[in-house]
DNA sequence: ATTAACTTTAACTAATTGGTTAAGTCAATA
DNA sequence: TATTGACTTAACCAATTAGTTAAAGTTAAT
């Protein structure tokens, strides 16, 4: 029947299935005959495509961040003031993770299991300077020039990340907390696009005098 | 030697060591064998005090909330405006959390991984309205009021709380990505104590004319 | 028709792990 | 001195799980 790409289609389905499961349930909670059941195929299948869990699980992670490092790049290297810098950081993020609400909590898991993939992994892609480093050092100097309110930019910066991820991080809580459903939870996230910019700017713009 | 109460003395031993290990690992990362062997007993006598790796992990998992639902509770219920409470709050969280970093990623992961669990627990200890509605409540009559700025209530106690926690949650992250050491930590979020106040303020407080 | 890639079936290995058991040590106490 | 409660030793069981193997069947392309 459908047996032009049988061998893409089934790794494919491997992966996706992978990814699943390791979201699920983390490295130390996927089964590898899980990943079978879920992708339609044997675990014989399974190790034929790939080596074993380690690789797997690899692949999966790797893409957890492959999406987003180059966007964040774009957006930090780009022009533009740490307003705007941030409300395309905000509106990036927040389209991202409305797509893939479980990829923080998975993401922050794996690297409390793990810390030393996570920095070997991120001190081979990003050049010498530490991450963020340009940023905050432009968040520095719109301070001193008066543009925005004095801050340690190191906690600007984790403000509005936190506002940004936490809510995803924390889904499975707040939801049963507030008896939200997903929907609801979905719609909340969009309207905070706008709404958590408004937050940031009262916080960090300096009005003018009259 | 020390066999007055020998018996407290090690109960307590393990459950420190499963504490930690149930931290380190999560339900499905830890090994009982490993918390025997930090607690310096044995399979045996672990056994012998506590039933199985649920029970043991039951214990752990409610002694994580048991410390701050109380604090939570006086302080939403107790007397003081949003932006006071919210102070109240952000202390005593921070304070909290600068003790026990760790706690937010663990129970994120283990509601994560079984939300019922969680769900149950609170259903109980919680009276009939959901939580927070009380607070929530207030924080509308005072943007009605006019004495701070409107936007989704909701939204805005997400704010507090993604800032409060989210540092912690990533700490694994954020740690390795500005090359920060513990002590450089502790001190951040000491001081964020004040600075975060600082940006909620400006963020929802109404500038007074003249 | 042949080949190579893909896929299944089904049994199996080896290691890990939660949990148990039985026999016995040791110190305090009655 | 007999008993009791805390604890150890060490072997063991049963279940789970990652991973393997071999043999056979299917499919698409050459």
């Amino acid at each position: 029947m459908d047996k032009k790409e049988p061998d893409i289609k089934s790794r494919d389905k491997i992966l996706a299935a992978a990814r699943s499961e390791f979201i699920r349930g983390g490295f130390n909670g996927a089964r590898m005959q899980s990943i079978a059941d879920a992708a339609g195929i044997n675990k014989a299948l399974l190790h034929y495509y790939y080596k074993n869990k380690e690789s797997l699980f690899e692949l999966v992670f790797n893409d957890a961040f492959a999406e987003f490092i180059p966007k964040l790049h774009s957006i930090f290297s780009g022009e533009g003031s740490v307003l705007e810098k941030t409300e395309q950081y905000v509106d990036a993020h927040l389209s991202l993770l409305i797509e893939k609400p479980d990829l923080p909590l998975f993401v922050l898991t794996e690297i409390h299991r793990d810390p030393e993939r996570f920095f070997e992994k991120f001190m081979n892609k990003l050049p010498g300077e530490p991450p963020f480093a340009r940023f905050l050092q432009q968040i520095a100097n719109e301070m001193r020039e008066g543009k925005i309110r004095t801050m340690n930019p190191r906690e600007l910066w984790m403000n509005v990340m936190s506002m940004t991820v936490f809510p995803f991080a924390s889904r499975p809580m707040l939801q049963r907390l507030t008896l939200m459903a997903d929907r609801e939870f979905q719609e909340l996230m969009t309207q905070r696009k706008k709404s958590m910019m408004q937050f940031i700017r009262y916080a960090i713009e300096i009005p003018v005098n009259n």
